[in-house]
DNA sequence: ACCTGAACACCGTTCAAGT
DNA sequence: ACCTGAACACCGTTCAAGT
């Protein structure tokens, strides 16, 4: 890890901030030539450093994911809870709507990524974090948890995204009625309990490799 | 339009079968020689139908909407309208959780189609009368339109459906926390009023030509 | 070790040749 | 008028040749 060339490092910085900024722009259709052209490097030089660009998308995503927990942990020791809750949401999604890559890489095969799931478990934590706070403070219902807020800013985003710039803040209404479900005052049973993780797939046991999805093939053989 | 010759319309509907079941099955990305393969056509016929792949699923996707507003149609008469419309959105949930193209045809431009278009007028038509009935019963907020449970709708199913068959129901935990949301009980006042129309453009003006779509028809002129 | 661009494979789209 | 598969363009990925 610590023994890459001075001009690899360079080249894998650079590679990063061109691809975070074609994808942010322009979605993840970018393709590997302008990204490599935007960052000064040959589009073999990519490939070196990300074996297909999948990965790509997933180092990106998983750094931004990692700048939304930062945020998150800012607001921990807030002495309004609930306010502190809805802040990090409302802050999650501006960040997501003012990516267009943001969306297209939840609905990939991102998650199997290990930096990526790394990235969201941590989220998660936050958002349990700054949930249990709000719960204990009165703010949310007993019954909300951090994998409940990370989804709905997810819902909330990926809904509201493809709108685009027609209607500027449209996401802070579809925050504010989701907001309103997790208060305490409308809340009725919920039939299904929290999810344990996010991922699609069950993590793997200890000693088992982690093989990539069997049927993964387009054309099935014959 | 009724011109069309025997064969032609025997292709189409071969081809619309087999490329809904292929996104279904697979998502958008699978290739357009296997859509034509599982048809029993030709490659090129599928571009005599469709002038761009983005065009057969903005078909596919308009069908499945009109399919979304031909079931809550039959919600309408309810004698329980907060009921009704609680079914009406699991029904939408269950059908684009079960669909792996469905997500991806919301993301991509297929808004833009005129027949999308006017399939999602008609759902947000339906989401409205089915609203104004749960509103007018008391069962959801005042401020809350056809609009808002369209695009909840879409947020819950986005945001579940990529976790898979891991946890198979739990969208049936989101969509109870949105539709507490939508209850008057914990209603606060919205910052943004629902928008207008889901599409991503404001309509053009009576008298200016409409620049980006060249060609709405689905079969090229010669 | 790492960089690079030419070469390869795949897929959406076009089109000349068929009926 | 419509069907078809070969041909084209584009893009992700590989690799032999460079430093």
């Amino acid at each position: 890890m610590g023994k890459m060339r001075a001009d690899a490092v360079r080249n894998r910085r650079l590679l990063l901030d061109a691809a975070a900024a074609e994808f942010a722009e322009h979605g993840t259709e970018v393709s590997i030539a302008r990204i490599a052209a935007r960052a000064g490097i040959g589009k073999g030089t990519v490939f070196r450093h990300f074996a297909t660009k999948e990965q790509l998308m997933a180092a990106i995503f998983g750094d931004q994911l990692d700048r939304l927990s930062d945020a998150g942990e800012a607001l921990m020791g807030s002495a309004d809870p609930g306010g502190a809750l809805l802040e990090f949401m409302a802050g999650a999604i501006e960040l997501q709507c003012a990516d267009r890559s943001f969306c297209q890489a939840v609905t990939a095969n991102t998650r199997q990524d290990p930096q990526v799931r790394a990235a969201s478990d941590r989220l998660v934590a936050v958002a349990d974090a700054l949930t249990a706070h709000a719960r204990r403070a009165g703010a949310v219902r007993d019954d909300a948890t951090g994998h409940d807020v990370v989804l709905l800013i997810n819902g909330v985003s990926q809904a509201t995204a493809p709108l685009g710039d027609a209607v500027p803040g449209i996401w802070r209404r579809y925050l504010g009625l989701v907001f309103d479900g997790l208060r305490p005052e409308a809340a009725h049973p919920l039939p299904v309990p929290s999810p344990r993780s996010l991922a699609p797939e069950s993590a793997p046991m200890p000693g088992s490799a982690s093989v990539p999805a069997p049927d993964s093939d387009p054309v099935p053989p014959d």
